[in-house]
DNA sequence: AAATTCGTCAACCGCTCCTCC
DNA sequence: AGGAGGAGCGGTTGACGAATT
């Protein structure tokens, strides 16, 4: 036996409210405040409305001094701050902002602010990575982040009581698949810079080792089964030993992708798209000077941008295609697993493929 | 120009927490 | 101590305008 809900469903109005519910709450709270009910407030301001209704209205919209929208570049800071700190504990957030909601700072943080983390964490973290220069793998590890785990790729919060911030400096810390997340700390120099596109739809990549020699692998139509691909229809140089190399792939959708690594001392990886529609609207990153990280993949052509891939190489990063375009695509994800040795994988149209395989892997070799 | 997709955000839902009796 | 019920919270939904195809 449930709960007795807290109102008669079918006797309150629901949905947006109007001036004149807006205007009659505010004089009931004005003259009356809320007596300490809530529920039976509705009633008593001749209200056909919920009391949480009334709660929700007054506190996230008509209570004096509330801040609307333009964030600021502070406030951004203290709520990513605070988000690292404590997780989403939107209220107590939102009681460092003066004037925002726990709903508003809540709402800011999943349409905008964790994309503009997002890219402003890779970029961090690609920049404290050089490893370009690094000539060796790092320790066995299983840094993964489950699809569902978006926030995880920026920082996952840790709980309060197990939270070390002296393991939280400019590292991504990831949560493998277990449910409870985990702090495993990236401090592995990866090893190369490990790049894949969507050269047709079968799963294909390009590995950089050691020498700086590039293998394009791909996928053949049989899952579990990676092979070097004897010859590529892309162009690219196989030798990085210049200062300055390209490789370029093609996109799904025909525009064609250009990256140019760098491979001097400087370790640093420049990227462009000849394509700019297949940026993704927040994708401004991918103009950016990388250090010693690459660009996976820049886009599906799916009916819309999605969040670019990146790879950290010593630790796998699931990103997951924002709201699926199609039925069966929904909560894709894409997953690149440097330590797997030449599986990389993440062309959409085999992750399930890449998935099994990688999981697999997982547990033979880990 | 129309259709489709995307982004935003107010509002809702259901759960836990807290307080009072 | 424990049960009832209100308050508070965080996740999710859905409407709607904007942007894109």
């Amino acid at each position: 036996m449930g709960r007795a809900p807290c109102c008669d469903k079918t006797k309150v109005k629901r949905g947006p409210w109007s001036p004149d519910e807006d205007s009659t709450l505010i004089r009931f709270l004005e003259t009356h405040g809320t007596a300490g009910n809530w529920i039976a407030l509705p009633q008593k301001a001749g209200l056909k409305r919920c009391g949480k209704s009334c709660r929700l209205r007054w506190l996230n919209y008509l209570r004096p001094n509330i801040k609307h929208g333009n964030f600021t570049e502070d406030e951004d800071e203290i709520i990513c701050t605070l988000y690292t700190q404590m997780g989403s504990r939107w209220s107590l957030i939102a009681s460092n902002l003066p004037g925002r909601t726990d709903n508003d700072v809540k709402n800011y943080w999943n349409t905008k602010l964790k994309k503009k983390l997002l890219a402003g964490k890779v970029i961090s973290l690609i920049t404290t990575n050089n490893y370009i220069n690094s000539n060796k793998f790092p320790e066995k590890s299983c840094n993964r982040t489950t699809p569902h785990d978006l926030d995880s790729s920026i920082s996952t919060p840790p709980s309060p009581s197990t939270y070390d911030h002296r393991h939280h400096h400019n590292h991504l810390h990831f949560s493998s698949f277990s449910s409870q997340p985990q702090m495993i700390s990236s401090s592995s120099p990866p090893p190369f810079p490990i790049l894949t596109d969507h050269m047709g739809y079968g799963s294909s990549s390009t590995l950089v080792n050691s020498t700086h020699e590039i293998s394009l692998m791909s996928s053949d139509p049989t899952p579990h089964h990676f092979s070097q691909l004897g010859h590529v229809s892309h162009e690219f140089s196989t030798n990085l030993n210049n200062s300055s190399s390209s490789i370029f792939t093609s996109s799904q959708e025909g525009g064609s992708s250009s990256v140019s690594v760098s491979a001097d001392n400087s370790s640093s990886l420049a990227m462009e798209n000849s394509s700019n529609k297949s940026l993704s609207a927040d994708g401004s990153v991918v103009h950016e000077d990388l250090q010693g990280g690459v660009l996976m993949d820049f886009s599906f052509g799916i009916g819309g941008p999605i969040y670019n891939e990146f790879v950290n190489s010593s630790s796998g990063i699931w990103f997951q295609d924002q709201k699926a375009s199609h039925e069966d695509e929904a909560g894709l994800s894409y997953c690149c697993y440097p330590n797997l040795g030449d599986h990389q994988s993440s062309s959409y149209a085999d992750t399930k493929q890449a998935q099994g395989l990688i999981n697999q892997s997982v547990i033979n070799q880990y």
